[in-house]
DNA sequence: CACGACATACCGACTGGTTAGTCTGCCCGT
DNA sequence: ACGGGCAGACTAACCAGTCGGTATGTCGTG
């Protein structure tokens, strides 16, 4: 009985930022107090300033968090074993899914990155920069191997993609028509529709 | 000479809106102080107060402003005499060419529409609605008449080509290799090749 | 096994600084 | 002499981060 104080069985860092979380979303980082999150989170000042140096901390967390999960994943399908469009496709449809999965830490991430001190910032933007290269590499291969138009540089059909997964934030709800899943495979097939030669 | 007070020549409400829209754009609406704004446009507070009811209201206008010209150009491109796609082509690079000589506007507009209360907040929505619509018209209208595929939702392509327009502001450099004519190419080209059936 | 020393986890009042918006009144053109 | 245009001091509220304090657990030692 040393790890949680209340009735509820998760332990304090991770209730603290699932509620920084869910507020930073809500409300954006500069109206969120760090009274809310500490009361949100059924607990007080001492605990968050005990476990976090600073309320960027907590903000540059959820960014580590999402950077990790979505660099796994497109490495893991960038590397499978299967023709160039497949696994393109493929991760253009993952980052789809798992976006909307966690559209509160999408909406934090493309809407509160320039909150971060500049060191942070560039941390940030160096994973993030890590990110676009493996999918431009994937763009560049199929471009080389003829299965892709090489009409539009590499680099400009990535930022093409991302800005309709960044967009997503904006524009899809829950309780829309489409599932998560239906979206990805429409905008993976609207970016191989794009790349036909 | 009772419309500028110093050196300046253009009037005081137009400087405030210029100040504000470039000091919100590099800092964030919440990161930029009232006196910020009115010391960078060469005033005090009691000028901006008798022009502007609420530091929201800076920002209102700022969107008012965009809004107002996108719709303008986007009417006149999808009202024009031609064939659909050259419509649809004309209208979808012209509103790259305009978010890029906008680029301040555009990431204030993106960034910071969460900032308004929820009246404005709706308001701003609604004319947003309206673009879109039109936008979308367009799409089904060649998706009718056989032109364009029907395998994507019309809604959704228009969210895939503003998710790339709405980035711009976060990728986009005036000193990179492309000009704004050039990516604006690019993207409506995407888009078309997207739309052949 | 008993006991003190130290560490971990957390509380909550307090501080120093900042901010949007107000208000009184001056200045100057008409 | 009147009123629009503006100055600038002032206020009331808020907020991130600090700090001294308490409770509970752990560990080494005689």
């Amino acid at each position: 009985m040393a790890k949680e104080t209340d009735g509820n069985g998760t332990p304090v860092p991770q209730r603290l930022l699932a509620a920084a979380t869910r507020l930073f979303a809500e409300q954006g980082y500069d109206r969120t107090s760090v009274q809310e999150i500490v009361e949100a989170a059924g607990v007080t000042k001492g605990a968050l300033y005990h476990y976090f140096g600073s309320k960027e901390d907590l903000l540059q967390e959820v960014y580590a968090r999402v950077l990790r999960l979505q660099q796994e994943r497109l490495d893991a399908f960038a590397n499978a074993e299967a023709p160039i469009e497949q696994r393109l496709r493929d991760a253009a449809a993952d980052v789809v899914v798992t976006t909307i999965d966690n559209l509160d830490d999408a909406s934090i991430f493309f809407r509160s990155m320039h909150h971060l001190s500049p060191e942070k910032n560039k941390q940030v933007r160096g994973e993030r920069r890590r990110y676009h290269e493996r999918f431009r590499a994937l763009v560049e291969e199929g471009q080389r191997s003829g299965v892709f138009s090489t009409a539009t540089p590499a680099d400009l059909i990535v930022d093409y993609h991302f800005g309709s997964v960044h967009h997503l934030s904006t524009w899809y709800r829950p309780d829309g028509p489409l599932t998560p899943q239906e979206v990805a495979d429409h905008l993976a097939d609207l970016l191989l529709r794009a790349l036909r030669p």
